[in-house]
DNA sequence: CATTGCCTCAATAAATATGCTGATAACAAT
DNA sequence: ATTGTTATCAGCATATTTATTGAGGCAATG
């Protein structure tokens, strides 16, 4: 019997997710969490074999950072992320923090019981596009060393910050007043990242923070 | 019985509904479509009672254009709106359009039930603050003569589409120079809208968009 | 035909941003 | 001990934005 732990913010998907696996296929439901932290504590407390982790969760921790909490903490328990977002990133860096799975929301069902059974057996599930979205990657840091990484991983901790104050528009000057920095240490760092992202207009950086799920607001 | 068709771009969120739904609580879910043409279509063939309707399809018809035409080819149909967005534009948007009820994604299931169950004996469904909302709206409309509406209306067309090149990120004169207008123009349109908007800042103009879903790129 | 709304543009002054070059200190890595 | 990275800040010249006030042409509405 598999135990299975859901995590998502959507009730109804949870109770239809619930509906749809419990009891089938040797999978048991054995909670469901509406976020992260509720996630962590479930799972400390019913050790299930697999957590279905959904990604975006805007009240409280979200699926990327809970999984990462996760993996350190209980290592063995296999994460399958079970997102909307079709997104090389979020792709990349599920499996960078240890997720054994990645499958999207609009596969059909037998697909995610095959993907649950695949990660509970210790093995990885990745959809197709996944798939071979991995292996371009792949191919590509064999081809040129693996220096490529994605440029916004060699953004530091600061310029990322100052990325996404910027994205959501706000200027040089309130930047720096909301860090308490100076504005030309704003200008700096922005120049910096811009040089580093490839960057040379406004709307490219907001381009690039909206596909980065930067702009959260709030 | 009442005859269910669920119209979601999620097959794990179809299957998932249609488990939770089907043959409980005089349900019947008789089919299921993935974006809104196939609505429309399997809408015409099977002749439900209600449509459960997802907003956000990114292939295909949306759900809102979908529910248009629906209610104009068969307005006899309820349509419920089940969506995750907790958002007054959809909202309002929803209901100008004839949909019979909104309810969100994180509703627990049995209020699920009974807001197909009012839907589709004619009555009105909303989620508690959607009702809140309405009747805030309602009474703003009372209180000084209806023409409030959404400040969002009361935009040029022209100021609209400045509005969205400035949330993109492009500058007054970078917009000046697509629109083969002065900059002097922009900045004009620009003030007059954000008046009308009671936007001061452009972190409000960039959250304002992104919840219009303005900021698409491409 | 008078009014109103929309689109267009200008002058001006103050505030900011941009693009350089360059500097200092902390810290880690080799 | 040297090198590299990061975070911090400055000066300076130029460009751009913002806020104001004001105004002409045009089309629709009454």
């Amino acid at each position: 019997m598999i135990k299975l732990l859901i995590c998502d913010d959507h009730a109804v998907v949870r109770s239809g997710l619930s509906m749809l696996l419990h009891g089938r296929n040797g999978i048991e439901v054995i909670g469901e969490a509406s976020e992260g932290d509720e996630a962590i504590e479930l799972a400390e407390k019913l050790k299930p074999d697999v957590i279905l982790m959904d990604l975006s969760m805007p009240h409280g921790k979200d699926g990327m950072t809970a999984t990462t909490e996760l993996k350190k903490l209980m290592p063995e328990i296999a994460v399958l992320i079970l997102t909307m977002h079709d997104d090389e990133e979020y792709l990349f860096r599920a499996i960078q923090i240890g997720a054994s799975g990645y499958i999207l929301k609009n596969a059909p069902h037998d697909e995610l019981i095959s993907a649950i059974q695949s990660v509970a057996s210790g093995d990885a599930y990745l959809y197709p596009t996944a798939t071979k979205r991995l292996m371009g990657e792949y191919l590509d840091r064999v081809r040129n060393g693996g220096d490529t990484a994605t440029p916004y991983d060699s953004l530091s901790d600061r310029e990322r910050e100052i990325l996404s104050w910027l994205a959501k528009g706000y200027s040089n000057k309130e930047v720096a007043e909301s860090l308490f920095i100076s504005v030309k240490t704003v200008e700096s760092h922005r120049s910096k990242l811009m040089d580093k992202l490839g960057l040379k207009t406004r709307p490219e950086l907001i381009k690039f923070a909206l596909k980065k799920g930067l702009l959260d607001f709030e």
